[in-house]
DNA sequence: TGGCTCAATGTAAGCGCTTACATTTTCAAT
DNA sequence: ATTGAAAATGTAAGCGCTTACATTGAGCCA
């Protein structure tokens, strides 16, 4: 049997007896077609099952009307969540969107940038700001708009829409102190090229020097973001020199992992120790006790993000945007048993 | 300003003072460029951030390499898992994925599916079967190889690569049954175009039945996946009619549901009521006490559908596979009080 | 040196669409 | 009927790439 082809315009258009011009109208503004043609037309269309062919539509048309996105992973509920209320924005909005993860790692996340550049994308959304200039070079020689999200700092040369990770950390670790902890851990997130990780790690830090605490008081281990992993983690800090009273995890997982593995070795939380968490997902008020952690705004954030990236796409000059973000005590932290 | 323009083959051809023949061949096959003019080329490439133009390409070429994906939502562990490992057997046969979530409506995803069709992808991964015949005639018509995942039923019409949801719940059922329960609820998820959900709450009815519970002893609910759905659907479930021993949930998030609400009305889990779960994702380790549930070999089912995509795109009749699943047993179901 | 082969490169024909512009049709007004 | 403007449709030039085929160049042997 011969190769199949799939319909064309011009299949169509032969079948229909009229020129491709009119079938493509009838396509894209059927307002432009007198109704009798049209009908004929849309006939044809559904018999062949003609769908366009996007590259030649694209080609020719000079735009895509699409969005893409590249974020580190899809198993994280916080990325699924923001993505989702983002997509939503850009639906609505009659573009669609294309995704394409990173796993994390710098070069793959570079090629996916490239990827969805040679697909079309009009403008991107990434995550964080950890990336190579030249990635930014490239951005800029080819006109994409673009915004940061998951992120804000002061930097006039990306737009942000995101919250201030450090200031929250640092105010997670000062409600910590309040609750008179005064030797604590951290297990953080691997901040190796992922500034979000990075600055919760530096917010902590600060804040614990700002208030005295001496290094000897403060160790920090890294680890990737999974429940198992920061249950090894949790072992190995319980395992080095003093125990703290509590233990401040860069997310949710981390927490949760902490909690898991705490109840497992046989150490109450937050009786025999205090864990808090970051990003308030679903998670942390299913484990035992609940996670005092910090609310982020993730849909507002993907929301927002589109409709910068849509104003931006409209050659308005786009705008950072910084979210506010807020503790919610749950059962995880409280005082230390003295 | 004038409206810019990214690099082309051509620009980068004449820069080089090749042809764009060489210029394309550099790009595809170096091999076959002399060494001095592929370096040439390739420098007035990086020179102009040359990105070659996808749509252009593919037309051209008359292929794509990529796969694309249909599945319900981002938004729950199971397809996330899956997915990530159908990916990266994609990648490592050096294609791509795109990628477009249906939120379970039927008819975003038939739209989804024609976007990816019309985006040039080779072959679909699709999840479940519950879909309009139209579609499945599309597919045939465009010659689009397919698998349907996440779901395995006898028809000889489908390529499937998935487990028995009828099977796995009839098996659950049973076990629950073992147990000493006989007053038993079922909190499913929606079935309407769902045969996963479907199946799964058929195959619990069918085990009831063939085990002699009378209907009076068995009442089903069905809710949208998510925790506080979920805790609804448990609360309603109590206050009709003699309360069961047994909840069967048709998912983890759901029996994560049920069990958050006991708690939260003092009912013990399993001392008051039991509960068990399905897929088996983390969520089930997580809460307290752990779920019993249904494993089910997600990344497995992921890597495989991805094999039996290629193969079909090979001209091989792709056939069907079946996977196995299996209980485990953790500790939110034990036998009721007596 | 002539002739031959093989490697390297160039030429140019599409791929399936959109759209500016040209042409034809329609229809209201005379 | 005739006329003209507006509406409907057609014509054809690309959009940026790949690749079959043609051309050129280089190296080798007799």
């Amino acid at each position: 049997m011969e190769k199949f082809q799939p319909p064309t315009l011009e299949d169509v258009a032969r079948k229909a007896a009229v020129s491709t011009a009119t079938v493509s109208r009838c396509l894209s503004r059927p307002g432009t077609v007198r109704q009798a043609t049209r009908e004929r037309v849309m006939q044809v269309v559904s018999e062949l099952g003609y769908t366009p062919n996007f590259g030649a539509q694209a080609m020719a048309a000079r735009r895509t009307n699409t969005i893409g996105a590249v974020i580190p992973t899809m198993d994280n509920a916080i990325f699924a969540k923001g993505l989702q209320a983002f997509q939503e924005e850009i639906s609505s909005r009659g573009a669609s969107l294309l995704v394409a993860s990173s796993s994390y790692k710098k070069d793959l996340e570079e090629k996916q940038i490239r990827a969805l550049i040679a697909r079309g994308v009009d403008a991107l959304l990434l995550i964080g700001d950890d990336r190579d200039e030249e990635i930014y070079e490239y951005l800029a020689k080819r006109h994409i708009p673009y915004v940061l999200a998951w992120n804000h700092r002061k930097a006039a040369s990306h737009t942000y829409v995101g919250f201030d990770n450090f200031q929250a950390a640092y105010a997670m670790a000062e409600r910590v102190l309040q609750h008179g902890h005064r030797r604590i851990a951290m297990i953080a997130g691997i901040t190796e090229g992922n500034d979000r990780a990075f600055d919760r790690r530096a917010g902590v830090r600060k804040a614990l020097s700002d208030h005295g605490i001496a290094d000897a008081d403060f160790s920090v281990v890294e680890c990737v973001y999974s429940i198992d992993a920061a249950g090894d983690a949790f072992e190995t800090i319980l395992g080095t020199g003093r125990r703290p009273t509590a233990v401040i995890c860069g997310n949710d997982v981390l927490a949760a992992g902490a909690i898991l593995r705490a109840k497992a070795m046989g150490i109450s939380v937050p009786g025999g120790i205090s864990v808090t968490g970051f990003d308030d997902i679903e998670l942390s008020t299913v484990v035992d006790p609940g996670v005092t952690t910090v609310h982020v705004p993730h849909r507002r954030m993907g929301k927002t993000a589109a409709t910068v990236l849509f104003s931006a796409l409209k050659n308005r000059q786009p705008k950072s945007r910084k979210l506010e973000t807020h503790i919610i005590e749950r059962q995880s932290l409280a005082p230390p048993a003295s």
